[in-house]
DNA sequence: CTTATGTAGTTGACAAAAGCAACTAAGTTC
DNA sequence: GAACTTAGTTGCTTTTGTCAACTACATAAG
């Protein structure tokens, strides 16, 4: 791999940072972070039901971590009932008023991606997604 | 745009920020926290000289910014001398011992890069960057 | 010229986000 | 059942970021 493909790679880091950052703002509007964002949708939708699994897959501090999923549980957004095969740990799953909020910030991510895209025609929007398919099958083959 | 299309993005994104978090830590290390690394960077390959320039591009509070170039001056990495033509601003610029600090910074960026591909053959390489290209070309042409 | 208005950067006060380490309670190993 | 590991909690601290007020300079209008 030779400087110019890392310099093309590192140009597109920094662009989509500056780009998608904007995406990142799905959470304004809410009461939510972008964190409690993110965890209600790995909870609801990906399946990580434990705080150790979450540790595991967003990389967050674990006592960080456990106070953010009080003050969900707080607001009445999320579920923590004791796991019964290891009571050790707490199963977690979003409340009726969780999967309303969830449900809120997903519409607007949505929104805020078709807004991306509205200067694009059909086909270049193909295009891009299959770009994104592409980078994202072949550079996943990493370990970590 | 179908709801699928967004799926596909939003899946990107997150998948994205997931593997590519990775290169965020080439400020590690050494003792540059992110945004300083960022701001050698755009000073001194840029080509953003003045405070206000950054916190344009980068989209950072001023005061914020203000404290960190002290910061970074106190360090001996940059130097800021009052402007001629507008007294009010100053101009940036790495020291010599920034320019080093950039060079290190840079080389560990490149080697997370590296290995973040080295699982792929030439021509795999060569498609994600093309991949990665063609997003660039066609995402950016949104106002902002 | 001088008054009004705008701009670049600084500073203080504060709030939110994140990290670290010690701890409890429950599981695991041998 | 003693030693060790693991899931989650709590107290303490640092880092990061926000906001508003302020200074010094710049520019435009009368």
């Amino acid at each position: 791999m030779n400087s110019q493909d890392i310099h093309h790679i590192r140009e597109f880091d920094r662009f989509y940072t500056r780009i998608f950052r904007l995406t990142d703002k799905y959470h304004l509007q809410t009461t939510l972070t972008l964190l409690e964002a993110r965890l209600l949708l790995e909870i609801a939708e990906n399946g990580y039901n434990t705080a150790n699994q979450l540790v595991q897959v967003l990389r967050v501090d674990k006592g960080y971590l456990s106070r953010i999923l009080k003050r969900l549980e707080e607001r009445g957004l999320l579920a923590q009932t004791p796991a019964e095969l290891d009571k050790r740990s707490k199963i977690l799953s979003l409340t009726d008023a969780g999967n309303e909020q969830l449900a809120i910030i997903n519409q607007r991510s949505d929104d805020q991606v078709r807004s991306l895209f509205t200067n694009l025609t059909g086909s270049e929007t193909k295009q891009v997604i299959s770009a994104m398919q592409f980078i994202e099958e072949h550079v996943t083959k990493i370990k970590e």
